[in-house]
DNA sequence: GCAAAAGTGTTGGTCATACACCCATGC
DNA sequence: GCATGGGTGTATGACCAACACTTTTGC
């Protein structure tokens, strides 16, 4: 194995996760002083990220950072943009950084993102945190877009695909299920007629437990089949255009 | 402005365009020989393709291959997937071509798909050339994954946004339009209802002309409006899952 | 006058939307 | 016993799918 990096490649990591009723974004601290730590020339936050090495795939590359940050195998990974702009170093600390790094300043970056469900929980310090999506830090790099894109991206997927499902522990409620859909896609939907829709589905199957604890009265839970899924769901061809 | 090229990071084009009920794909010749032109070691055909220069973006190295392969400005392109397996190169021949090159053999290629409208034509010659894409000759590099994903994308494309008009001509019949629905998505569609959608679409604009000459009975005209579309689409978040 | 492509309406079923109250439990 | 989130049904309109014949022209 060839584990030399590819110095003008890089995979960027957005790590989404639902919380409270918002998208969260993990984010890693980008530090860097001369002297002295009060002082430090750089102080802002970029998306887990990093170099590949000669001889991994892509998506090697991309699983193994998520692991390396969350600590856990991926469930959901999706590949869904490449930035490559000369200008994605805005500015002087951007430079700095790549120099203080030894990698190629005109690098482009394969940029993946990740949903991770709400049942795993990753130790937060100075260095790795949850943001709001709607509530970002100062962001290095084209960050800010990467993660704007990515949004974009995942709203579309949530609406054709059944991705939303990664966000969510295995067994769920409707409730759950329907707060992760409004939390994604910024909606409010009824919720006589989510369930309607929802226990229509043969792949949503719901299960002989309940939720008990979490709220006053329990709460029926339900699991997703995605095996029943991909049975079920024959390409129908629907032009909404 | 800086014209060396980016050793490593290649973009490579799937440039598509309806013809006779079916999609084409532009290819370029992959020759390579010896000693002699009537025995060459490598002859099979790749994407139309290039390195990017260092101070290029890579939407800019795209279109700037759309245009030298075309001779045309592009009016659709997408960057849907980036392909940086260390195995994308298959074999020999690919390892003898980027030598041949002094290309790295470890490289990635950032792929776009371009839709070239019917009435547009290129002079094909031995070294260009349009194939079907249900008959394609062989292949180098992993560029037959590149065009089955780029099929793939542009399928779900097609039927949740307004780009097939970017295979028509700029005034087109509803049976054209209907036409190219069913080559790229491969399906039969009922023509009255068919037409009764498109002309309940306000942005899909009558025009005050018909087309003579092409078939017997003269046929009426009509042009896609990117405003009308813009002000009429507001985002209608639909879960069709 | 006939071949060839253009164009036209109705019906039944499915699915999305709008909307307000009762239920089971913890405290 | 009351506060909290869980859970339920009906009526209306929009849209999709199925289906066969007439119209206009070139030759």
């Amino acid at each position: 194995m060839d584990f030399r990096k590819i110095a003008n490649i890089a995979v960027d990591c957005v790590i989404l996760r639902l919380d409270s009723g918002t998208v969260n974004i993990l984010l890693t601290r980008r530090f860097l002083n001369m002297y002295n730590d009060r002082y430090p020339i750089i102080d802002d936050w970029v998306l887990t990220g990093n170099h590949i090495n000669r001889s991994e795939r892509l998506d090697e590359a991309a699983s193994r950072i998520f692991k390396e940050f969350t600590g856990f195998d991926h469930s959901y990974m999706e590949q869904f943009l490449t930035f490559g702009n000369p200008k994605r170093i805005k500015n002087e600390k951007d430079l700095l950084w790549t120099k203080s790094r030894g990698t190629d300043p005109r690098s482009i970056s394969v940029a993946y993102y990740f949903l991770l469900q709400s049942d795993k929980n990753i130790v937060e310090n100075s260095n790795l945190k949850w943001f709001r999506i709607d509530k970002l830090p100062e962001l290095g790099f084209d960050h800010k877009q990467i993660i704007s894109r990515a949004y974009d991206n995942l709203k579309l997927k949530v609406m054709s695909e059944p991705v939303i499902f990664n966000f969510l522990p295995d067994k769920f409620t409707l409730n759950e299920l329907q707060l992760a859909y409004e939390s994604v896609l910024d909606i409010d939907i009824d919720n006589r007629n989510f369930r309607k829709k929802a226990t229509g589905k043969s792949y949503i199957v719901p299960l002989d437990e309940k939720r008990v604890g979490e709220s006053k009265k329990p709460s029926k839970l339900y699991m997703f089949s995605k095996d029943v899924y991909d049975r079920t769901s024959a390409k129908n061809y629907v032009i909404n255009v």
